[in-house]
DNA sequence: CTTGACCTTCCAGTAACTGGAAGGCTTATG
DNA sequence: CATAAGCCTTCCAGTTACTGGAAGGTCAAG
């Protein structure tokens, strides 16, 4: 199939497939007119390439997932390693964010929001001194 | 007072300091060798950003967070407004992680995470069919 | 006069796409 | 047969906010 079936039965975008494609993740046949040629495998990977990155991997883990996914005998302790890794990291962003988002409300709360120029926030964003 | 001097008093670094200068930022004045020469104004402009983006704005936030910080005759309600709809921004981000927090978590834990290939994690990352 | 610590500009790379231009292939229609 | 629509291709540029590094100028100390 061509790639806009690719992208339709995969739920990716066709330009992302291609970016796919540029950085290895995938690599459909092509027929003799030039056009890619994308077998079942590939939008099963294609599919495998979307949950994953939904669920935050990077493209690099998603590498890494893919091959163990190929392999048959890969050890489940792999996966779930880079699993915990990427759930760290997911932690700390909700952290930072968190305090951003306690800071910035209780800033907000303050902030009469009308047409005086007096405002907590800007106030808050001043350095000292 | 030349650019590490700055870069130290605000807490950025030198390459962040002239990065804000390139886009438009801040605009310190100039020694006849060529060397930035930051006014006590320049740092506290500095210090200013510096906060801004560790609460997660963006850089165009800033931009118009400064010319309001800067406006005697501004209305605390501009202020607001950018603060609310950095607030739901943030919002949608910590939704968005929570929810891949909560899946990854869960596959982590049905994950034995041994030598064996099985694993509960790579089965949902395949796409269904 | 040379060393070392500054400073400058400019270029490239980061992550993961996304948009768009220029041009080739294929199929249906007038 | 010409052509128009709708695919497809590659390549280049832009996104965000820096960061690293190269090549080279300046300045103060010894």
């Amino acid at each position: 199939m061509n790639i806009k079936q690719a992208a339709e039965r995969s739920g990716l975008p066709a330009k992302t497939i291609r970016y796919y494609e540029e950085v290895g993740l995938v690599r459909p046949l092509r027929d003799s007119n030039g056009y890619r040629a994308f077998r079942d495998s590939d939008v099963h990977k294609l599919g495998f390439l979307g949950r994953a990155r939904a669920l935050g991997f990077t493209i690099e883990d998603c590498r890494v997932l893919l091959s163990l996914y190929e392999d048959q005998s890969r050890a489940s302790g792999d996966v779930k390693e880079i699993a915990e890794r990427h759930l760290a990291v997911i932690s700390e962003k909700i952290a930072a964010l968190q305090a951003m988002q306690a800071t910035l409300t209780h800033l907000v709360k303050c902030c009469h929001g009308d047409d005086r120029p007096d405002c907590p926030i800007l106030a808050d964003l001043a350095p000292p001194g």
